[in-house]
Order: structure tokens, then C-alpha cells, then sequence
DNA sequence: TTGAAAGCGCTAACAG
DNA sequence: CTGTTAGCGCTTTCAA
């Protein structure tokens, strides 16, 4: 008998664990226990309680059985954005692996504050996520050290809780190697900025390593941040200007931080007809679908996607604070011999 | 006192509705007003357990709260899959706008059969998501009618529910007439195929009625269906190819009915040394990143995403089973005149 | 193998 | 304006 709540007339009633406990003769646990540990049941009823539930085609709350158990399968993800092919691949093998052990994803997109983007990761508690996957670079360590809730971090800064980051020293030495290899008389790297704590600067130590013995540059510009904007096109553009009139007849290899920037270089290139492989070779990083898209495969360090979401979901399953380190490898494409 | 459950030792007392009322000496019933009508609180009481939430540093159970009221502010979106930049777009926006009303959004991106998918919904369900946004088009409109959840579709084939399409038949109109006006003498629409009760395929009616006392020609290659592969490249050269052959120096005018198909084009294009806008021009569908990345930005139909999104978060508050149509705009770049 | 009953943390009808 | 009480739908201890 209804005492409150109003319900719509049209709203067929709920069915739950009671109206299956009801229709096959057994108690509420008995149902639960089908549903949990259905090895403890008897063959018989097993088959009654399959049969009721079937036959009123119910399903599990899983929010009331959250509540109960304390656990969830939900998992937050944090984004620092969405328009770099990185992350939507990222994205895209999480939900897949995810997918298979029955998680569920939360999407973000990371804000400015910090104040926003811990209050974003509040209301991932209160949903009970089962842990939170950080790619957004605005809380430092210690904050997220601070967090009674289990973070899985990828391509951050480190600090104690469990981390993906990709070989990036050794990404940046193969990209030297095989500028060197080719042939190239002048070595580039082109990078939108960076911290020295952050993964991805390896990279340029690693690429800066492999070039030391040969003329070699790094160009920092902040305008490339935004790929493809009005201003991180003009910003490239002055870029290549400046390095054909500083290296003019040389050989360049270019290597870039990733390849929405390399898709720029390319752009520019075609534009102002320079040839590729000739006259430059150019490396990005990720190996992300654009590096394919582009009018030129672009060759590029591949960071094993993949198995970076594998590692994050599994790493869901048995929390343990250490870093994992993914290899890097080279993927030779058309931009390079 | 514990009596079951265990719990880690470093585990800090889970603080709940009910310490706060201890703390601040009210009942439960009052902090829970608190927190959704605080205007029936004396500012007394308002001010005690303002300062016992702070001092405790509580925040809300939202799985706690879904479970009493039957609520949510989950939602659940299914994608077809996400390399398209129409989709991260769309799940951006969403993501904005819905953030500012507290939405959550799981993500999925749609698995083969209807029955996967069927499942996914279930899923969502259980979560007592507040609704569905649905751009994946494995349901049939009868499928979805039988759903017990509110569904938005986005893109897809109509039915009793809500949905919010773009004014495909203007768009392809917009694109027939430009081409004309630019003096294109064959017109040209290439599309990767289609089902009649698609919204896009309104595109095609729009374009070929603008078109109709010109030469033209519609290609459908369910080849170019996945974007950048080897077989859609392999495809977009032998139709380009074909054209060059049955139009000899005639200016084409070719609308693709995305804006990936449209930069799968202009790469072969440009790979042929074909001249844009000179010998022929292009425009897209989507006006999405990708369009404005191209080597040469593409002229494209914008649909408008942000509205789409906007709608579609409206929607979620009042739920009204209609049609919502976005207009179509044409964004002029540089691949028409 | 099974069931009774006490929660999980919060909300809401009702009474004061 | 505030408190009592009965749930929301499921899990889990304890006892049988």
C-alpha cells in the first residue's frame, strides 16, 4: 500500500528483488544471493528465481546497491581538454577496456581554478567513484595527495599515487636518432611549453641528448597551445620562416611535441612548397589519429595508447601508488625516409 | 558502535548528515532541509550547521540522495564513436553547458548489436540516469519508443521522442547555391551512404533541388566511411579521378556530406596538384575543427553545435517528445571563392 | 541452503 | 520552524 509518493498512473510498478523474491516463493536474500553468489543456491531455485526474472524482465538498481555495498563501478575521468587527438583515443580505449569489466565513465573537462577542479572531484565522491583518472595538470601533487579517493594520473607530475607516463626520455632520443640517421644537418624540437616536473619535458632532454654532437635548437612558443587557432598558425608560420632563413640549403629535422603541432609544421610546409622528406623530416608524438589524417603520414612516437588504458583499468582493480612507465617507439610514416 | 562491516584502520569516520546534526544539535531531518530548502530554517539553525559542514568538511551522498528521491543529475550519452570532430565537439559543449546544472555525463561509445547496446541502455538505467542522449543510430525509432527513459536523439531517425537535428535541407541548399554562384559547372555531392529516414539524408534532397538545372551528380561509396582509412583514401582517389575524366576543364563544385570526407578530398586534391577554389571548390558539412585544420580551411555548413547541446540540456530539465531543428549556416573559407 | 532483520545515507510525509 | 518516522532497493551478518 502506497502511504507517500506519488506515483504516475501510467508508471508501471518498479520491479525490484522483492517482486522476483515474491514470484518465485523465496526470501529477499535468496535473490540477492542468485544475483551475488549464486554458487550457494541449489540448483532449483536458481532456476525458479532465473525463470521470475526473466519473466518480469528485471534488472539491478545499481544505485541502491551501491549504497549498500559501499562500492561502485563508476570511474571519474578528468580532462584537460577534449580536442587533442591524445585524449579522445584515450578516451575511446578506456571506454572499450572499461566497457568489458563493467565500468562506467565520467566525463570532465577540467576548469580553471583550482577551487573548480576540486570541487569537480567532490562530486565524483559523492557518486562513490571507484577511482579517478587525471590527465589535468592544474592540481599539483600535494593537493591530490590530499584526496581520500583513489587517482590514477596520466602524463603528470608525480608524486605518491599511481601514475602512467610514457617513456618520454626515450621517445625524444629515438626522434633525434632518426633525424640524425636520415641525414638531417640541423636539428629542431618545437614545443608549446612546459614544466620541468612534467613528464613530457623527458622528451626534450631525451631529444636534446640524442642531438647534443650536432647544430640543434629548441623552440618554445606558447602560441602553439591552442592547435589550429588563427594565432598557433601565424606562430608557426614565423617559425618556419625564421629557421629556413637561419639554416638555408640544410637539411632540416624537425621534431615536434605532439602532433597537432607537427600537423601545423606540415600545413606550413605544403603551403610555402617545402619538401618532405627532402628538404625537412618531421617527428611529432602521440601517434594519434591526426598523425595518419594528415597529407602526409606523419611519423611520429607511439605511446601505446592502449596499453595505458589497460594499465589505468587494471590499475582500478588493485590500487598500488607507483609509476608505470609505458615504452615509446618510433612509427616511421612519410615524413621521414 | 560497529557491529558488522569492516573498516581500515586509517579509514576517518565517514562524516554524514548525522554528525553534522550532533554537532550542530538539530535532527536529521533539519540538516537535510538545509541542504535542499534552507529557507524554512531559522538563520539560527541555518548558521550552526553551516559552521558544523564546514568544521567537519562534509559533502553531500549523492548515491544516498539519488536512492530517496529517485533523482539524478546523471546522464547517460551513447556515441557511435568518437573520432568524428562533430562528436567531441557535441560532448564538449555538452559538457559545458550541462556542468553549469550540475549534469554528469557517462559516456559510451556503441557496440555492434542491438542487443550490446540494449544492455549499455540498461546500465544507464541503473544508474538512474536522467535521460539518454543518443547519436548512435543501431536503435530503431520503434527500439526506442519501447525505452522506459527519457531519450534525446541527436542526428538520428525521429520517433516519439525528443530529438534535435540540424536543418539539413537548408544546409545542403545553402552549399548547392553557393557552388552555383561561384560559378561551378558541374556540381557534385559525395556521400558514404545513407538510409532515407536519416536526418542527414535531407542534405542530399537540398543540394540536389538547388542543383537541378545544372549537371550534377550525386556519388554515394560506403568506402569512405571510415575516415583516413586506407580503403576511404583508395576510394576518394578513384572518384576524383572519374571526375577529372567526365568533367574536363569544367570547374567542379563538390559538397561532401562531412566535413571529413570533405578533407579526405582536398588532401587528394592537393596530392593531384588540383587547384582550390580555382578548378574546384569544397564545402563540408559540420564546420568542425577538422574543417577549419584542413591545409586549406574548408568552407563547411555549420550546424550549430552549441545550440544542439544547449537543447539538449534544456531537454533533460523539461522533457517534451518533439522535433527540435537547428538552423544551417554557411561559413565561407577557403576553399570556395 | 535459506531467511530475518539491520543497515547504507538521505529524503519527505505528517504531526507538532 | 523543527522533529519523528518510514522508506528508497539492495547487501550482509547472524542464526537456523
Amino acid at each position: 500500500m502506497e502511504k507517500h509518493r506519488h506515483r504516475e498512473v501510467t508508471d508501471m510498478d518498479k520491479i525490484g528483488i522483492k517482486e522476483i523474491a515474491e514470484r518465485s516463493g523465496v526470501s529477499l536474500t535468496t535473490v540477492s544471493r542468485y544475483l551475488n553468489k549464486p554458487d550457494l543456491l541449489s540448483k532449483k531455485t536458481r532456476e525458479k528465481i532465473q525463470f521470475a526474472i526473466q519473466e518480469l524482465n528485471y534488472s539491478q538498481d545499481n544505485v541502491a546497491r551501491i549504497l549498500a555495498t559501499g562500492k561502485s563501478n563508476l570511474v571519474g575521468i578528468i580532462f584537460p581538454q577534449l580536442h587533442l587527438s591524445f585524449y579522445t583515443e584515450l578516451l575511446n580505449q578506456l571506454i572499450q577496456y572499461g566497457g568489458e569489466k563493467d565500468y562506467s565513465f565520467i566525463v570532465y573537462t577540467s576548469r580553471d581554478t583550482k577551487e573548480e577542479e576540486l570541487s569537480m572531484i567532490d562530486t565524483l565522491k559523492s557518486y562513490r567513484v571507484k577511482g579517478i583518472i587525471l590527465l589535468s595538470h592544474i592540481l599539483s601533487p600535494e593537493d591530490i595527495e590530499q584526496l581520500d579517493v583513489p587517482i590514477i594520473s596520466i602524463e603528470r607530475t608525480g608524486g605518491n599515487y599511481c601514475q602512467i607516463n610514457s617513456d618520454n626520455y626515450t621517445g625524444g632520443k629515438l626522434a633525434g636518432e632518426k633525424l640524425i640517421e636520415d641525414g638531417c644537418e640541423a636539428l629542431i624540437h618545437i614545443n608549446n611549453g612546459y614544466y620541468e616536473d612534467w613528464p613530457s619535458f623527458k622528451r626534450i632532454i631525451g631529444f636534446e641528448f640524442s642531438v647534443k654532437n650536432m647544430p640543434h635548437e629548441t623552440i618554445i612558443s606558447e602560441d602553439l597551445t591552442d592547435p589550429y587557432s588563427e594565432i598557433a598558425l601565424n606562430a608557426m608560420s614565423s617559425i618556419v620562416d625564421a629557421l629556413l632563413k637561419k639554416y638555408p640549403g640544410q637539411k632540416l629535422g624537425i621534431f615536434c611535441s605532439n602532433d597537432d603541432i607537427a600537423n601545423m609544421l606540415q600545413r606550413d610546409c605544403i603551403r610555402k612548397g617545402i619538401k618532405m622528406p627532402e628538404d625537412v623530416e618531421i617527428i611529432g608524438y602521440d601517434n594519434s589519429p591526426v598523425s595518419d589524417n594528415a597529407i602526409y603520414p606523419i611519423t611520429s612516437i607511439d605511446q601505446n595508447i592502449p596499453l595505458m588504458a589497460k594499465i589505468a583499468i587494471n590499475s582500478l582493480d588493485t590500487y598500488i601508488p607507483h609509476e608505470n612507465v609505458v615504452s615509446a617507439k618510433l612509427i616511421t610514416k612519410s615524413t621521414t625516409i
